[in-house]
RNA sequence: GGUCGGAUGGCCGAGUGGCUAGGCAGUGGUCUGCAAAACCAUCUACACCGGUUCGAAUCCGGUUCCGACCUCCA
């Protein structure tokens, strides 16, 4: 675990991790803004942090894991016009804001419960923690970084460049930003172009708004996660990720906050996942070309095939290394449904293999390949090739062209329990036949079977199969007889 | 326009200066009364042009194309 090593946003290379206090973990992870169904895009960095949380806490570290819920509408966009995206979707859809966070939340925390992510430790609301950000703002005033105008209160990056380094994340220079003016949307009380809200005052038709020393208003865009990172987990504390479309100015913006309100960066580690695509283009909310999670646990959207199970569409994510990009298609959640399925029918196969006194085919090395592929980065791409070796391994045993050791077999089951079902989350969906019921049923009904055909009696034999495979029931005849079981 | 990233076989996706991940599809087998499933084996590759090197898909330079961010976005 020592050879843990995490890209760093930060400092564009792969690091050696080392956590601020030994054998454990400080986390924070950007959620969902609540104002609409959860689709494809927020599944990749629920899923890719879940991963690391469930690695860091499998090789020992105590990990307190933050992910927040945006339940305050952020301004639709920069001109003063104090619409934001939950407050709209209220209007719109006649209820009380929170009624629309609270609906969505819960739609949220659905989906991730399906794609098996965990639960985080702390899942902080942004509109619970109104009066730390008051505080913050406060703090960011008092240390000279702050603003007010007309009720709301700016960041001033220009001043906070002379002593701090403004992009250094995302790698901007000021300058750069400050030559690229565009056009001004209004009146803006900004000093300057680069200049981002802490504070905002809410215009009469606002709907979401808090009461704070310069008036009644809402948070800025950035505030709230620096305000309960630190609550949580400190002025400083080891990984920070999130979508790399939040490098700028989002998390940009957040360090400044930090350094400005405690003269800390907050985060020592700076993780960003890559972005899903659809036909090539980045697939979000705003681009409208998203398909949502629910779309595709039932398949109602126009551009699927099929509907697709949670975890083929975890695995589907991890198929791909983090940082690169993915792109969706038909193609291939097909391929990846399969390819699911092949692992997991593995993870099966293993408890029937029977071990025999010696090996005939060396195991010891795909422990250590998959943890050398899930330290370089948590590559999961390649922690799935091995473990796809040794399903090459388990189904050649199986067929008896191999032998394995009791030791062996236990080295197997502990790799597969460890990267399938620990760290990599994979539950089996393959239905079990356990009623036993429905069991003893199936057994006396193949037990039929197959007298009729020793008795050549393919006609009713067939119309068996057949019955049965309309109901979802699959009959397997090998040479030692037949088995059934759930399609898929 | 500025900043950054990418271009790998039919599709998806790793990777590395020499030993050609993996999945899906295809092909050939095994099994089977037939079928399905399953299993085994296996073919296609590194955008283009130069350069460095004994050797480059991998390093360097250039070209073309694509994308992301610069406005809320996971």
């Amino acid at each position: 675990m020592q050879n843990l090593k995490l890209y760093n946003t930060l400092s564009g290379n792969k690091e050696v991790f080392k956590p601020i206090s030994p054998g454990s973990v400080s986390m924070y992870v950007c959620g969902p803004t609540v104002y609409g169904e959860g689709h494809l895009g927020h599944a990749r960095p629920a899923i890719t942090f879940d991963i690391l949380y469930r690695y860091l806490k499998f090789s020992g570290y105590k990990v307190r894991y933050v992910r927040n819920i945006t339940d305050v509408g952020h301004l639709l966009n920069d001109a003063d016009d104090g619409g934001d995206k939950i407050g709209e979707k209220a209007k719109l859809l006649q209820l009380e804001p929170m009624e629309v966070a609270h609906y969505y939340t819960k739609k949220y925390h659905e989906s991730m419960y399906k794609l098996n992510v965990e639960n985080p430790s702390i899942e902080p609301l942004a509109s619970g923690h109104i009066i730390e950000q008051i505080e913050m703002i406060k703090k960011i005033i008092e240390n000279g970084y702050g603003y007010e105008v007309n009720g709301s209160v700016y960041f001033d990056v220009v001043k906070y460049n002379e002593t701090n380094e403004y992009g250094s994340l995302s790698g901007r220079k000021i300058e750069d930003m400050l030559a690229n003016t565009r056009d001004l949307e209004g009146q803006s009380d900004k000093k300057n172009q680069v200049d981002f809200a802490l504070w905002k005052k809410a215009s009469p038709s606002h709907i979401m708004r808090w009461p704070s020393p310069w008036g009644d208003g809402f948070p800025g865009w950035h505030l709230e996660c620096s305000a309960m990172s630190c609550k949580y987990l400190g002025e400083e504390f080891d990984i920070h990720g999130g979508g790399m479309d939040l490098v700028f100015p989002h998390h940009e913006a957040e360090i400044a906050q930090c350094c400005a309100a405690n003269n800390n960066k907050g985060a020592r580690y700076w993780m960003h996942n890559n972005m899903i695509t659809i036909e090539g283009q980045k697939m979000g909310k705003s681009l409208g070309n998203f398909i949502t999670l629910n779309e595709f646990f039932n398949g109602s959207h126009n551009k699927l095939n099929q509907a697709y199970h949670p975890m083929v569409i975890r695995f589907f994510i991890l198929q791909a290394h983090y940082r690169s990009t993915i792109d969706f298609s038909n193609e291939a959640l097909k391929a990846a449904e399969k390819g699911l399925l092949r692992l997991l029918n593995a993870v099966k196969t293993l408890n029937k293999i029977i071990p025999k006194e010696n090996s005939t085919i060396d195991v010891s090395l795909f422990s250590m390949n998959c943890d050398e592929a899930m330290n370089d980065d948590l590559n999961t791409p390649v922690v799935l090739s091995h473990l796809f070796d040794a399903v090459k391994v388990i189904n050649s045993c199986n067929e008896g062209k191999h032998n394995l050791s009791v030791a062996d077999v236990g080295l197997l089951k502990d790799l597969f329990n460890k990267y399938v079902i620990e760290i990599f989350g994979l539950q089996s969906f393959l239905n079990t036949n356990n009623s036993s019921d429905v069991s003893a049923l199936m057994s006396l009904i193949l037990d039929v079977r197959n007298q009729l055909k020793k008795n050549k009696d393919w006609t009713t034999a067939d119309k068996i199969r057949d019955g049965l495979n309309n109901i979802n029931i699959e009959i397997k005849d090998n040479k030692d007889g037949s088995s059934w079981d759930y399609k898929k």
